[in-house]
RNA sequence: GCGGUCGUAGCUUAGCUGGUUAAAGCGCCGCCCUGUCACGGCGGAGAUCGAGGGUUCAAGUCCCUUCGACCGCGCCA
């Protein structure tokens, strides 16, 4: 048995003899003669069995779409009134000598060969390892891998370590609403899915690391949106004895060289830079689409940051919350506000987030790192010095034992490749989206528990709150 | 939690003011075809019209209930 060779490069073997593995992408049944296309990773090319050889005809006419075989057969150049120029190899064919079958395939519920965007999501979900085989699937999944790649790269160029956080961690009332798993060691007692690594990422500045990073899953249990899911993955960053414009221009950088790398091309460099309050007055939001109509045919990237945001603002009940991030530091010229609690809804924060084409992208501050200045957001808010303990005061601890000034971001995965894949749902630069209801792709979950596995979490179900 | 749109063969859809055998394209199955390339030709199978109830001589179509999907709002440090 020869190797197998990847069909995009064929063209280099051309009269010889290869061996291709790949899906029928298609069978076009002559009577005497049967034409295949066969598609890899790497792309189609057409395969023919001429006449002559009846068991391997016998083959050919059993094949049917999607089943993955190995062919074995010569290279030929297409004769000229044959050749597809417009279709990758279509100026040469395999003329097949010996076919397997390594596995059949059941007819596929739903057709591949073009944009599976309109066929129904639920059908797409349950059959996702079929879905992602279609052309655009595999183009988006390809590129969020290097997308994620090119952006590692650098930032280990950048001598960024990467360190993994925990994904069982504690619940914290305060922003998202926590995904939560029971304890089994613990009865009663929970653990909470992280909705953002913040907190440990900056433990890791205290720890000396200096220059972090991780792609990390973020979970919420927040409603889904087009552009939203349960979960979400995020290139988390940060860095220490850094100001506010450092962060942003590494980032800035990054997003530029990999994005460039790939053949995108940015409206606007440096990225402006707009203050929350004229962003309100100019484009009524906090992220706007600075394309023209051209540039977003051309697939056309219109970064910009967003500073300059109130760090308060009153809940319903008149109290006072944060808007972002309560780890933030408020600009230099108002940390005196802050340790004052003087026009609270005056204090700006370092907070900065990343627009494209109309997404957030990213988010990020410079971090209170000394013990009173997060202490006194915390007092904005309302929260006793015993809340405060209890809600972050290992934070507090930590602080207290030489924490460097530091601030970071996280950049969206998924909201980025949409804007490089031009999609405008989340779930299609997901391999294993969710549906909005929250039924996992594929497998069945959410489902009950086993009697078993309840009793050993300590759990009781009210069997009157089951649907 | 609230509002909107939708649910008809495997997939995509048509089905007007209710009218008797629910239609088409793709896919699938069978036969034919020596240069096709989304091959083509002929034939065929395939739908309790999301579910339940109601109005009516008659319901895919009208009404009620319910389930599900999607989109938006709330929510999302």
């Amino acid at each position: 048995m020869t190797d197998r060779i990847l069909i995009g490069e064929l063209r280099q073997h051309i009269g010889k003899t290869v061996s291709i593995s790949g899906w029928v992408d298609v069978r076009r049944d002559q009577g005497k003669l049967v034409f295949f296309d066969v598609r890899d990773r790497t792309g189609y090319v057409q395969g023919v069995v001429l006449p002559g050889n009846e068991e391997l005809m016998a083959i050919a006419k059993e094949v049917r779409s999607e089943f993955v075989v190995r062919m074995e057969g010569i290279i030929n150049k297409r004769p000229e009134k044959n050749v597809q120029a417009d279709r990758i190899n279509g100026n040469i064919e395999l003329e097949i000598k010996a076919l397997t079958v390594l596995s059949s395939s059941d007819t596929i519920p739903f057709e591949i060969g073009s944009d599976t965007s309109g066929i129904d999501e639920n059908a797409r979900l349950r059959y996702r390892y079929i879905d992602l085989r279609s052309a655009r699937m595999q183009k988006n999944i390809r590129m969020r891998s290097e997308f994620v790649q090119r952006c590692r790269e650098f930032l280990f160029n950048k001598s960024f370590t990467e360190i993994e956080t925990p994904l069982l961690t504690e619940s914290t009332p305060e922003g998202s609403r926590d995904f939560v798993v029971p304890s089994r060691l613990n009865p009663g007692k929970f653990y909470a899915l992280p909705q953002s690594p913040q907190q440990y990422k900056q433990l890791l500045m205290t720890a000396g690391f200096e220059r972090y990073f991780q792609t990390a899953r973020a979970i919420r249990d927040e409603d889904l949106r087009a552009d939203r899911g349960f979960e979400h993955t995020q290139i988390d960053i940060e860095m220490s004895f850094v100001e506010r414009d450092d962060v942003m221009a590494m980032v800035e950088h990054m997003i530029t060289e990999t994005v460039e790398a790939m053949g995108f091309t940015i409206k606007d460099k440096p990225f402006p830079r707009i203050s929350y309050k004229e962003s309100m007055e100019k484009y009524g939001a906090d992220k706007f689409d600075l394309r023209t109509e051209e540039e977003k045919e051309k697939g056309i990237l219109a970064y910009a940051w967003v500073i300059d945001f109130p760090f308060f603002e009153k809940t319903e009940e008149e109290k006072w919350t944060f808007t972002h991030n309560p780890f933030s530091m408020p600009i230099p010229e108002h940390v005196e506000k802050l340790m004052t609690g003087e026009d609270i809804g005056d204090i700006l924060t370092t907070q900065y987030d990343l627009i494209c084409n109309g997404y957030e992208s990213g988010g990020g501050s410079i971090r209170a790192h000394r013990p009173e200045i997060l202490e006194a957001t915390y007092k904005v808010m309302g929260y006793s010095s015993e809340e405060t303990e209890a809600s972050i005061g290992h934070m507090l601890q930590a602080f207290k034992y030489g924490t460097p000034p530091h601030g970071g971001i996280a950049l969206g995965v998924e909201r980025n490749l949409m804007n490089l894949t031009g999609e405008t749902y989340l779930r299609e630069v997901q391999a294993f989206p969710m549906t909005r209801g929250g039924q996992t792709a594929v497998m069945n979950a959410p489902k009950p528990l086993a009697e078993k596995q309840l009793k050993e979490l300590g759990i009781s179900i009210d069997k009157k709150n089951e649907k």
